[in-house]
DNA sequence: GACTGTATGAAATATTTATTTCACTTCCCT
DNA sequence: AGGGAAGTGAAATAAATATTTCATACAGTC
């Protein structure tokens, strides 16, 4: 009557599903298996899509799949959905609150776990969501508007200030005429008096902005200077203004952002340049 | 009475909606602001969460959520949600398998793959092989090493100028008196002339080394200046005279040899100091 | 070829999730 | 201050999604 009570103990990780799935895969009936497969191939559907939808493409009823939970040890099939979600979602969140809650805290008893490793972690994610997220058209546009230019300005101050100093680097190592704006020596004003709509301005900026930097913006704007941006996802009033905008999502530690992912996008910007001028000559 | 109708069409790509976001984003009202910005900063969240717990996350009601939706030129808040799930699910499958578990790159054949998704797979390796092999001891033993000094001392050329900017700015961010030591105005060689053993030379150098970074270490070592240095594994003749040695080796692709698993060891060089000063009061 | 236990799909029900409505507030504008 | 438009939150409604139930089909056993 009722199906196959459960064969186990529900895993409470996708890595532990997948293995009990391995394990128990010839027991399944025909239909649960395909459940089954389904999960191996594409935890990713299971997340994002409903039942509904996942049964459709599977060509078998609702029900199946709530059948397949129960038989792998679940109570419900969102259970298993819930398990997918995570794994691709709760990363960047779960690593902030974690920071959050050990920082007042404990410190004296045992070793701490590295702080470091977690960062790397937290690198990770930032420098996986962002090169998911590139698309080659805006890289494109962006290396062909660069590759246009009379001349590039770039500029960026405090912490996005290592960025602009490292695209400066780049640009001039694949050959287009680039210089660092920056207010060293009280030169900032006289350079912008300078600009104008033949050349292109590449600013790296992060919220909140320095005050210099909204100046370079406006004065951009105002010449209808082209503007290629590298920022973080807070919305920004020049946001508009800018003709490609890289907006990076930064990893953080303590009030740290990092830059790693910014310097990764800033290489891949270079290469694209490079690769669009060999294939132009 | 209606909250103010479309401000434009509905974009059809995540990117495209980004995009509509950071134009008429201050058009928005407080509320819908806050819903454009979880959807810059986390449109994963948006394509897995119910909205129902988006809405519980921003703390404000659900239907906040389908408001900034009609807004936005959409009809409800769900073809948002459908647009972001697509995002994950559309994009090309391997890549994130392959980033996420930093499998080889092998051919697969067909489909040229776009180069930025293969740094993007050569930093991830960097990141974890140097996360792996930096030691809480070393990252210890040089955050003491700086904090005791009365001074510090940045140098870095070149490729290395971008590292040492970032650390220049990470030290005076902990409270640690640290200036940048580079050859503007030609003031290198002054600069050298003031360097006692109270101080600390943080040096950032990758070989080929500049001949300026020759001259600082070999100043430092002529005044026993202790030397906390990030290099790569490459040995080179100074090697001995340092006190601390960060070897990394960063990814390459086509000749350009990335900086983000530097700037990642820089960071938690700045927070292993943060976190002393902290547990030293 | 009846008997039994499992497997399956369709429909009914329950639950969750999204949208709409409406009353209330706030902020202008005069 | 007074009137109106826009903004907001809570509750009601609608839609969707998931689970349960049940009738039937199928396979193996005697």
């Amino acid at each position: 009557m009722a199906n196959r009570t459960l064969l186990l103990s529900a895993p409470d990780t996708v890595e532990g599903l997948r293995q009990a799935i391995q394990k128990h895969y010839t027991a399944l009936s025909p239909r649960l298996q395909q459940v089954a497969e389904l999960l191996l191939r594409d935890p990713q559907a299971v997340a994002t899509e409903a039942s509904r939808d996942l049964a459709l493409g599977l060509q078998l009823p609702a029900s199946t799949l709530t059948r397949f939970a129960k038989v792998m040890g679940y109570t419900t099939f969102k259970q298993i959905q819930a398990l997918c979600k995570q794994q691709y979602v709760n990363l960047p969140r779960d690593y902030l609150d974690r920071i959050k809650r050990q920082q007042p805290t404990d410190r004296l008893g045992a070793e701490q776990p590295a702080l470091y490793l977690d960062f790397a972690h937290a690198v990770q994610q930032s420098l996986q969501m962002t090169a998911l997220e590139l698309s080659q058209g805006k890289l494109r546009e962006a290396a062909s508007l660069l590759r246009g230019a009379s001349e590039v300005w770039i500029h960026g101050m405090r912490r996005a200030y290592p960025v602009a100093a490292y695209l400066h680097y780049l640009l001039l190592k694949v050959g287009l005429r680039a210089s660092l704006l920056d207010s060293a020596g009280g030169l900032l004003e006289p350079s912008l008096a300078r600009l104008h709509a033949q050349g292109v301005l590449l600013v790296v900026t992060y919220s909140p902005h320095a005050t210099e930097t909204e100046q370079v913006l406006a004065r951009a704007r105002q010449l209808q200077v082209p503007v290629v941006a590298f920022s973080d996802p807070v919305p920004s009033p020049h946001a508009k203004d800018m003709r490609v905008l890289f907006a990076i999502r930064e990893g953080e530690v303590m009030g740290f952002r990092a830059l790693s992912t910014s310097m990764y996008v800033a290489q891949a910007l270079a290469v694209q340049i490079a690769q669009d001028t060999i294939d132009a000559a």
